[in-house]
DNA sequence: TATTGTTATACTCTATAACTATA
DNA sequence: TATAGTTATAGAGTATAACAATA
């Protein structure tokens, strides 16, 4: 791993979890230090990119596609509209819900933040083939669907 | 991606860090589940395990291996020592480093705790073949070391 | 009753600067 | 001067409970 540090095959067998957690981390640090000239965060830029995508949906649907709660989406949504990115307005068939647009602004910065992103993208799976960036996707897939398999799921 | 929202190929493409940090999700909540029970988290476990692995290693190498900060981890030496499943002393060579070593009830709990982690490894890899497996580990690394490259960082 | 958006709160992880004691 | 351990602090991310408006 680091610093000269042995580690058995035994101790790394165990590792798949924190080799993650330190591989996200580069990515996570990497790409909102990207984003910083732009305004946005991971996070933000996230959110930005599925309501362009799906202009019209409810903020609890964007929480679920983000795998975030519902209230940690609201400053998330605040930030944005107080940029002028994002318009929240009511919802034509449900009061209770919103209805999450971009702005002309919000759908410029995305088209330029998009770019960044995807050179960072580039960078990071740079050293991979096709074959091994389908088994990467394959495999995060799979792990995340594990929360939605109880049977599967804190059984052991 | 969840709540039936429509994310086109295009939007995808670019959530390489995104679905990372939702499989990440995943497994950090559910693998601290697991070692609640034992009274143990991931990163203490991590640290326990590498020091189990690499007996008399300095507190510096430590977090080096684990990939976090020096300052980072002195709440978590504490935390296990506190619990006598490590012991610190002195290093024999450079008065300024501790040695670190795990006491017998640190070593015993670190075999208990490595069942219940290896079998809840198990279940995150449940669904890859060996192949798979072996390219999701290759590509982890590949996206860790692009820290350590400088010329591939931030040059986009 | 249940759901939507919201507020408030607490806990963890991370990053940084500064201190002390040693080298 | 440089390094090892430490303290303190600030910023994100996450999880949870509770509330008002609406269904």
């Amino acid at each position: 791993m680091g610093g000269g540090v042995k580690v058995t095959d035994e101790n790394l067998r165990v590792y798949i979890g924190y080799n993650m957690k330190r591989a996200f981390n580069v990515i996570q640090a990497d790409l909102n230090t990207a984003l910083k000239p732009l305004g946005l965060r991971m996070i933000t830029f996230s959110a930005l990119a599925i309501i362009v995508g799906n202009p019209g949906l409810r903020p609890s649907d964007l929480a679920s596609a983000l795998s975030i709660e519902r209230a940690n989406l609201v400053m998330i949504l605040s930030e944005l509209e107080d940029e002028g990115l994002l318009s929240r307005s009511r919802s034509a068939t449900d009061r209770r819900a919103q209805s999450l647009s971009a702005t002309a602004a919000g759908l410029a910065l995305y088209h330029k933040a998009r770019k960044a992103v995807c050179a960072h993208d580039d960078r990071m799976i740079a050293a991979m083939d096709a074959d091994e960036l389908k088994s990467l996707r394959k495999a995060l897939q799979q792990i995340e669907e594990l929360t939605r398999d109880p049977a599967q799921h804190h059984t052991g």
